[in-house]
DNA sequence: CGTGCGATTATCT
DNA sequence: GATAATCGCACGC
């Protein structure tokens, strides 16, 4: 079984069940759909479960992490502090609760109908590369939302479609710290699970964590 | 260019 | 009641 496929294929559910240290790299360059617009994934983010302090899933499972925990090929949508969605694929067999966190792409279709979207919540023109660059934008430009948590992007006519693309040569692909993960212990810098696409204008900007503000007090 | 901060709310302790 | 897998803008160099 291989993480890689033809350009224009379906993802299968096996080749999501693999392990998503795998998977992650792999889904680099394929294509994801929703509702008139098409978005070519530049930047992940691998996520481990319950072995994995980074992950909702790292205490077990929860109302919220529950599709985790179930088949690959299952969207996990979260809502980021309280303003943003963000969107994971979950891979890996059932139980592992592992799951891929699209971080951002290139909008190859439907920049129109994704810039409208964007217009909604900012103010002034959004540059094509900026389209789709970082997770929260990412979901805003595709349209999913709440309501996609749990939809499974394998269902036959199903609203969310994700297919292979051109494999990147094996020298595109970039490893390194997750962003903004905190969690016990500083896992970002233990787990490097970050996988981007050297020179894609579209990866969005490196940045650490933000430290506790130690002044916890308001008035 | 880099760094810092406020927004806003579901979720879990 | 505290926290968080973020974003965009303000500010200082």
């Amino acid at each position: 079984m291989t993480v890689s496929g033809e350009p224009g294929r379906r993802w299968t559910r096996d080749a999501l069940a693999l392990p998503v240290l795998q998977v992650a790299p792999g889904l680099l360059g394929s294509l994801l759909t929703h509702d008139g617009v098409t978005v070519r994934l530049t930047e992940v983010e691998a996520y481990a479960g319950q072995e994995d302090p980074g992950s909702h899933a790292f205490r077990g499972p929860t109302p919220r992490t529950e599709v985790m925990f179930g088949a690959a090929g299952h969207l996990y949508v979260y809502l980021s502090y309280g303003v943003h969605r963000c969107v994971n694929v979950v891979t890996g067999e059932p139980g592992s609760a592992s799951a891929v966190l699209l971080r951002a792409g290139e909008v190859v279709d439907g920049a129109r109908v994704a810039r409208a979207r964007r217009l909604a919540v900012r103010s002034g023109v959004v540059p094509g590369r900026d389209l789709a660059r970082g997770p929260g934008n990412l979901a805003r430009a595709l349209g999913l939302g709440a309501d996609h948590d749990g939809v499974d992007l394998l269902e036959v006519g199903g609203p969310v479609d994700l297919r292979h693309g051109p494999a990147p040569a094996p020298g595109e692909v970039r490893r390194g710290p997750r962003v903004g993960v905190s969690g016990p212990g500083g896992s970002a810098e233990r787990f490097p699970w970050r996988f981007w696409l050297r020179s894609e204008p579209s990866v969005s900007a490196y940045r650490a964590a933000r430290l506790p503000s130690r002044a916890t007090s308001r008035h």
